[in-house]
DNA sequence: GTGGTCTAGACCACG
DNA sequence: GTGGTCTAGACCACC
């Protein structure tokens, strides 16, 4: 289980975890149909509250990549990760858009992004 | 003077007139020594806080996009946009690293990017 | 014998066993009068627990949909599917309403119903 | 303002909030663009807590009922409510499939339902 | 003053 | 024991 948080980033933490359990699917970390740890004791392990797992937990639902048993707990989707729609290429093309222009004018090269 | 905003986003105002400098500085919209709108004047034309034209001036002013003088006012800085350091770049890959990722489970190829 | 269940979904498993009997009486597919199985075979074959198909068999009794005969077993009411009464109509107007209201607002209109 | 809580249905409060501020909008009690209560006031006007109403205006949030401006607070989403979509006629079928073949089952007619 | 986030602790439905 | 919901109280970014 690899996840690890910065406290004191200005990006919330919900928002890490979700981050990061993203990377573990893609990297194969976490395999589909594989069970995620339950809200409480992830929040435990991670010395953090359990609102913010669950928060965490409820976005990455939401998106597909895991779904959530009520009872048996959560569980990385059996499919696999979500395909990319419209909706997320357009949004993910606004958030790149600023910080590609920023780093073009910066003199970031192409091999600079890799 | 193209600076537009959108209000009802997620992206603080003054981010979003940094980003649209930075983005009329890097298309050559606003050249080098060229001088920039008045905190005040700035503020009145897009009908927003003075306090939110200065913090984005105040961002620029520290990445040295621009310089801030008391007399002559606001101008691009004369030397062009700063070129990219190392704590830039590690903050950029910070950044960038975590939507790659995730465009890259969703399936996204490199053409998509861009 | 058809029911299905998902165990992923967000309703309760009790309860999609007792909306599929139901539609099961409703097709013909069950006959009153005819044996359904019993609450321990029906959780063997379903693969859960013996209590969430006796909260099903105690729903579907509630309403006189089934019988249960302490020896006899399970049977469909020999009467047919229980009529609506006023209790019946009041709640299933206060579930529909919402539903309606939101459908309506979306610009669905009423062939998109059925 | 007309919103109304039934604290002990089974009914969650934030799911009642949002079905009351989509009818309202649905019968243009709430015109486009108009401003909604703050969380907090509204909270404090109905009695419950704070977060229980950011949940409902999340949820309507998300499906643009409504626009939330960070600082300005709460507006119905100028462009009035979203249309019917694929994703959303699916589940609407889903969730009233059940109620109406138990509705029918019952001997409910068609005039009974309106 | 606004919404966003996090913590802490509680009760409930479900299986 | 699991997630879902609600409450209470706190701090922060933004304007």
């Amino acid at each position: 289980m690899l996840v690890e948080l910065a406290l004191q980033s200005d990006i919330p933490i919900y928002m890490q975890i979700r981050t990061q359990i993203i990377e573990d699917i893609a990297t194969g970390e976490f395999k589909p149909g594989e069970a995620l740890p339950s809200v409480r004791k992830f929040a435990e392990d991670l010395g953090i509250n359990l609102h913010t797992v669950n928060k965490a937990y409820t976005l990455l639902k939401q998106d597909e990549f895991i779904q959530v048993h009520r009872q048996k707990g959560v569980v990385v989707h059996p499919d696999g990760p979500p395909k990319a729609n419209t909706t997320y290429l357009t949004q993910l093309s606004t958030e790149l858009r600023p910080m590609i222009v920023e780093a073009i004018c910066r003199g970031v090269d192409e091999e600079g992004f890799f």
